[in-house]
DNA sequence: CATCTGACGACCG
DNA sequence: GCGGTCGCCAGAT
């Protein structure tokens, strides 16, 4: 499918910064919405260097199932995002889109 | 060919 | 804040 192009665009989440299924959905004009993207994901090739751990659900939540949580959680601890739980600690924050919105981190105080 | 399910999101109570 | 429902699409059985 297009998805190459939703993996293409995984590819270009910058370290540290991740971004929600609905929101590559859209910038891809995916039909179904995020649905269709978390597919993607699901079927995302392993070992092509795509950052899957970046694409979160709405509200930074981790959607995943055990033991892959898990290691979404790990991945993004490592890359100096806080989670909590299945959240995303100050996801807004963190949050990244395609377009490059306007991104604002004057506090980080909640 | 019919049905179910699934890395989702928004809405409602 | 939490849980249930609906819409939406594609792949699997």
């Amino acid at each position: 499918m297009n998805w190459k192009f939703l993996y293409q665009l995984v590819k270009k989440i910058p370290r540290g910064r991740v971004t929600t299924y609905g929101v590559i959905a859209r910038a891809s004009k995916l039909p179904g919405g995020a649905r269709t993207a978390g597919r993607a994901m699901a079927a995302c090739p392993s070992g092509r260097g795509i950052p899957w751990h970046r694409v979160v659900g709405a509200g930074g939540t981790l959607l995943l199932r055990e033991p892959n949580v898990s290691l979404q959680r790990k991945l993004l601890e490592s890359e100096g995002l806080q989670v909590s739980g299945r959240r995303i600690v100050n996801f807004d924050d963190y949050h990244w889109t395609p377009n490059r919105k306007k991104r604002r981190v004057k506090s980080e105080k909640k």
